[in-house]
DNA sequence: GGACAACGTCACCTCAAGGTAACCACCATG
DNA sequence: CATGGTGGTTACCTTGAGGTGACGTTGTCC
């Protein structure tokens, strides 16, 4: 699913201006890549409440993968969203918690959140018809 | 700024409430699920300047495949954030436009992209630092 | 000694999202 | 006649995200 975003620059543009951005290049393609994947998002917001270790996280998403836990901390890690502490304790304790970046992205995080929190019954009833009528 | 964000942590609080919650029993997941898969954000913010016909879509959207401007389209219009509506032309015509809640998950999507804007040079920074660490 | 909790890595497998290409009907134009 | 533009459907195939479960290391506790 990622890579495929790579060649939507041409309409970016477009829609980007639409939304009265500048075009240059296509910063939304990053954040469509980090949308789409299936834990990014619940572990940023997870993290919103405070700095988190590792088997704690789990504990709060039980869904999750050790797999992919580790991985989508990776990720965030990489993209500069979440930043990884090492304590040196008897068994080390490893902290992750938001930097900068990673608060910043709250916000439109919970734009989109309270949308579909205040949509989803529509949507939900919408579906309902649509497959009432086939 | 600021009052976006407390505005914001109001629904990340509820919001998890349902994090530790299977995604069946989440419906914020559900929805941002199904906003989450590779062309529904894009078709969107596409159809945000104006309803457009099928091959206008297509045009707009080159690198789209035919079979998957259908699916989407169709699944934005289950989901009741499109309509489509079929004029009886001599080549019937199809025109799809947004619907009020299609227009309304605008906001929420351009807060995503202005901030996807504002940062994205910092993500690719931090993901050079990264990869060079390692 | 055995279990468990800390935080992972690794190999393997599945499943569905998405791409490709062929096909349909209809009509206009060159 | 043939090409191209309407708006699709269908069958087939590839890719990779994500799940499963085993293993590992260091300690502490019982």
């Amino acid at each position: 699913m990622r890579a495929a975003l790579e060649e939507a620059t041409v309409f970016v543009e477009k829609w980007s201006a639409n939304v009265g951005l500048p075009v240059g290049n296509c910063p939304v393609r990053g954040v469509l890549d980090k949308i789409s994947d299936k834990w990014s998002m619940l572990l940023v917001m997870t993290l919103a409440s405070g700095p988190k270790r590792f088997n704690q996280l789990r504990r709060e998403i039980p869904d999750i993968s050790q797999k992919m836990l580790t991985q989508t901390l990776r990720d965030l890690q990489r993209d500069g969203m979440v930043s990884r502490q090492v304590f040196d304790t008897k068994p080390p304790s490893v902290e992750y918690r938001l930097t900068a970046l990673g608060e910043s992205v709250i916000v439109p995080f919970g734009y989109l959140i309270r949308w579909a929190d205040e949509n989803f019954a529509d949507i939900d009833r919408s579906r309902a018809e649509f497959d009432q009528a086939a």
